[in-house]
DNA sequence: GGGAAAACTTAGCTTCGGCTAAATTCAATT
DNA sequence: AATTGAATTTAGCCGAAGCTAAGTTTTCCC
């Protein structure tokens, strides 16, 4: 399928999808939360919504929120898969440090053409996660299923492994890549600190190791 | 350097840039060779020229065309580079055809970071020439010499290097291709048509064969 | 159930980079 | 030197996508 969007436009879309996705019960979307994630102001958020409720990729009730429609829901997976393809071929084939690759893809992903995508697909072995540990979504348009449980939510003395992490923050991915926090990599929560305090958790590799990790971090890190 | 400039601002830069390159003699470029290069209006060209005055990229004589400064002509050099750098990752790491890298590479040079542009470069060894023959400028700025002769300038019985192929048009380059026309190749002129009739030529791997070029197709081939 | 606060929309403005139509300037020929 | 035709610029408009400020609605709490 051809884009004919704007790059405007797909973002909203992606990030509609994003916070759908995220949410634990499907429903419609909040202008304001579209517009915090893209960070923009809400009067231009309503305007996106509005157009693209017109062109028939989102349903927008006035003061409801939005919702994808179907073919909204399609173009904002293909931007998915462009960011995630370029993600992991970057990493792989470019060596661009994981914690950079995010940018890189944000700008490349509606540029991407279609030729492109297959080629980099193929060379990839058509990979079903990007470096990050989150699902691509196939050209049909696929999910593979995530966890929605973050380490933030462990309890003492559980182990669990990392599934994916929150890939938009270059500063906590070197931090969590510099203790061990990586996909695939065994956790096990020691101790919960008071309230909302550090969680104190020993990666498997390095059981020597208790590294602390703020709430902020501990969320980024969803487990399964 | 940053290109702090716009795509539409950049590709004004690559069309002076280009056109002053193909001119005999230096001296300011018309804006309606600009606008027509772009496939814009004139009076869009006036506009945007105007603005790259004020910002000086470029010096601008109202009713007698525009120059690249410095300053213009350092930006126009590093799309450029990104563009050349990026048919030839396209063609020799992706296996995109030959006649289709252009297109690509059009969108890609303005979104290329500086660091994607290194990484390419370091892994293609950073090369002098793109897969049409046509010179990379260097990090520094500086481009390596090319011929100005075409295959259409060529006399009875001449033999000649093919050094560079024109590549914006892809038909052009899958029928060169097909007749073995690509940069390295010794072709031999046999003959000459009437006036502005076909050239007949003979490429130095298939002696048996002499294929006939139209005029434009000869005067998208230059030789050394 | 009434208000205040929060969420959302509307109105109106800005910048970009196009466009057409109407001047204006330049060049070339008589 | 005047005139005509080509080249160029000016004027004014458009659609995208953003913004702020000023309304509306909705929600939530007492």
């Amino acid at each position: 399928m051809v884009l004919t969007t704007t790059p405007a436009a797909q973002d909203y879309l992606k990030a509609i999808h994003a916070i759908e996705w995220e949410a634990p019960e499907p429903g419609p979307v909040s202008t304001t939360a579209v517009a915090e994630r893209l960070g923009v102001s809400a009067a231009s958020a309503t305007n996106m919504l509005k157009k693209l409720d017109s062109m028939g990729l989102v349903v927008q009730v006035p003061y409801r929120g939005a919702e994808l429609t179907d073919a909204g829901r399609k173009i904002a997976l293909e931007v998915v898969r462009h960011h995630r393809l370029l993600e992991t071929y970057l990493a792989e084939a470019l060596g661009v440090p994981w914690d950079e690759v995010h940018a890189e893809a944000e700008v490349l992903e509606h540029v991407l053409s279609e030729r492109l995508e297959d080629r980099i697909a193929a060379l990839l072995g058509n990979p079903e996660w990007d470096p990050h540990g989150h699902p691509i979504p196939g050209k049909d348009g696929s999910m593979p299923a995530a966890s929605r449980r973050t380490l933030w939510d462990g309890g003492d003395g559980e182990r669990v492994a990392v599934e994916r992490v929150s890939d938009d923050d270059p500063e906590v991915l070197r931090y969590l890549a510099g203790v061990g926090v990586t996909p695939g990599a065994e956790v096990e929560v020691v101790r919960r600190g008071p309230v909302a305090g550090p969680l104190f958790v020993r990666v498997a590799d390095r059981a020597d190791d208790v590294e602390a990790l703020s709430r902020e971090l501990a969320e980024a890190v969803w487990v399964s």
